[in-house]
DNA sequence: ATTGCACGTGTGTAGATACAAGTTTAAATT
DNA sequence: AATTTAAACTTGTATCTACACACGTGCAAT
């Protein structure tokens, strides 16, 4: 016999008053969220020597490789993000303001070419071994193999929710 | 033989010019970011009709489910969230001027209680088939399996990662 | 040449996130 | 009792996030 109800009162009408209560920790965006929320504390705090977030750490280092030569379009930089187009828009506001990158015109009067400026560069090098740090550390945490599944899992899955993004 | 480099002409003076460029799509916060943008995505998408964000959703979630008897404090509501205590202070707002929270003063002059009100039970529930319905389409594009082993997995790192904290 | 549609970007608005710093209240120490 | 310490919350500041909408440019069809 399991404790029923703590209010006694105004429950007795039906038979199974609280059905829907106990499940609604098992969201998965939930779930996921979270994680990443503590995972980016994570590396931004060992990032914080470096004046980046990791946010930030990220779009300079996917501006940085240009895949044939040219520098990446905003579009073309949102996309390698996983970001809103808008989205990309803002965040790269700070790194302009502090000189890290500079979005000129493209080859289309239409499209702008994000370039990283050798400050840029210079804060990426430098803000890189403390990326490492935090790559290690958690790896150390989490274990080995336990964040390689996770990131095939993520590799796995992300593709096929973008396969069915126009259903 | 491979593509060495792209510019040919500054690149002659070292031997290995760009050796760091290749592998910086290996963060774990970016990818997790990434799935969770993605997945949030999805999740906002489906309770739109409701006009709840997921994370509104979750916030009313908690606040719904009280353990013992009384209302969850701020505190212990951002701790159930894995939020920042002043993160949650500021996803309170629009809840409460919506008037689906209520913040009243708990047994401590100092903390503060927050309450599910009628109209925001009554949110909840509507919005709760759509939650699942982004449940099942999440499940159904992801893999059941695929989908138990990432929940497992967050589950495992995610206490490891608070357990340091005070490293 | 004009019209029309697709492409590439930015802005308005709204919310999520967290660190640093400040305020009020309870508890503990002297 | 006075002082100190800790607990609980809020605010300032800055960034991240994205949807709806507006603007300019390129291309194609008329």
């Amino acid at each position: 016999m399991r404790t029923v109800n703590s209010s006694s009162s105004t429950a007795a009408a039906r038979p199974g008053p609280l059905p829907s209560v106990t499940q609604a920790a098992a969201c998965t965006c939930f779930k996921l969220r979270s994680l990443a929320r503590r995972v980016t504390q994570l590396y931004d705090q060992a990032l914080a020597p470096s004046g980046l977030k990791v946010t930030q750490y990220s779009v300079i280092g996917h501006a940085r490789r240009r895949d044939g030569a040219a520098a990446p379009t905003v579009s073309e930089l949102a996309q390698a993000l996983v970001t809103d187009r808008t989205t990309l828009t803002r965040n790269l506001k700070p790194l302009v303001d502090a000189g890290f990158l500079k979005v000129g015109s493209g080859a289309d009067a239409r499209s702008k070419a994000v370039c990283v400026t050798p400050k840029g560069e210079a804060v990426y090098q430098a803000a890189r071994p403390l990326w490492k740090l935090a790559q290690s550390r958690i790896r150390e945490l989490a274990g080995a193999e336990q964040l390689n599944a996770l990131h095939g899992m993520i590799e796995t899955i992300l593709p096929q929710l973008d396969a069915a993004e126009g259903d």
